[in-house]
DNA sequence: CAGTATCCCAGACGATACTG
DNA sequence: CAGTATCGTCTGGGATACTG
């Protein structure tokens, strides 16, 4: 389906129960913009220090491969978050930075860190890691 | 397991690039804890109004099956983010709320929305829907 | 260096049916 | 009502090898 009428989804509308007039599907897009296991990773690197080389992200997430590493920037790029700088020299140099709305990001991965850092967060279900065993 | 001796993933102190003091592995874990198609939607839900029944959940967000909402639903609950309450009647009734960690994290969801709603988010990469082709 | 290509798997996610 | 069980699909993600 079409993305637009067979799926009701969540209306802009503010449903009755909610009484709020965020609209959900915004929220939806956000978060689909920053799902995916490295974006915000990604960003919070290119947040602390930009720009950065491909490799250069590669050191500072050594758990993430180069295919996803490629595949989430490329995606982050998509959607106006990081903007990519090809330097036509040899051996290639690529940097990353973040566009306007990517660094606009940064309150709210502040906020996040902030949450991490502050309090609670017991018991780990995180399955993080490949199988880290 | 073992998760904290084969893995290095990223060391609490900082990298000599970043020259930043706040944790990769706690914000990896925040991270984790929100990650997953449905949490923070549910969060979201959970912020405007709570508590909620499963079956509010249920019609706030429409796309999500039982299975994946009392998944995610259990996930947050582990990690603190979620109190489930039984009240052991028949019919059966639950309810859902957040817990001060849960709470906490409202400066986070609403930073986010805020980016949703401010700027840019011009091409959608977004691949939410089961195949919305 | 910065990718691309290919193969492959685990598990995230969905649909449906069943139960206390 | 609030789940659990089972099955199936899809794709996120990893390993490795190759290229400009």
């Amino acid at each position: 389906m079409d993305a637009s009428s067979a799926e009701p989804r969540a209306a802009s509308v503010p449903s009755t129960a909610d009484g709020v007039e965020c609209s959900i599907d915004r929220v939806e897009h956000a978060i689909s913009v920053i799902e995916g296991r490295w974006k915000l990773l990604i960003i919070h690197h290119l947040l602390v220090a930009a720009p950065r080389r491909f490799s250069d992200l590669e050191r500072a997430i050594p758990a993430v491969s180069q295919k996803m590493l490629i595949q989430q920037l490329r995606a982050l790029e998509v959607d106006g978050v990081v903007r990519r700088t090809a330097y036509p020299e040899v051996p290639p140099r690529v940097e990353y930075d973040l566009t306007a709305a990517g660094a606009a990001l940064e309150p709210a991965l502040n906020a996040l860190h902030d949450w991490a850092a502050s309090e609670h967060l017991e018991a780990t279900s995180a399955r993080l890691g490949p199988r880290t065993a």
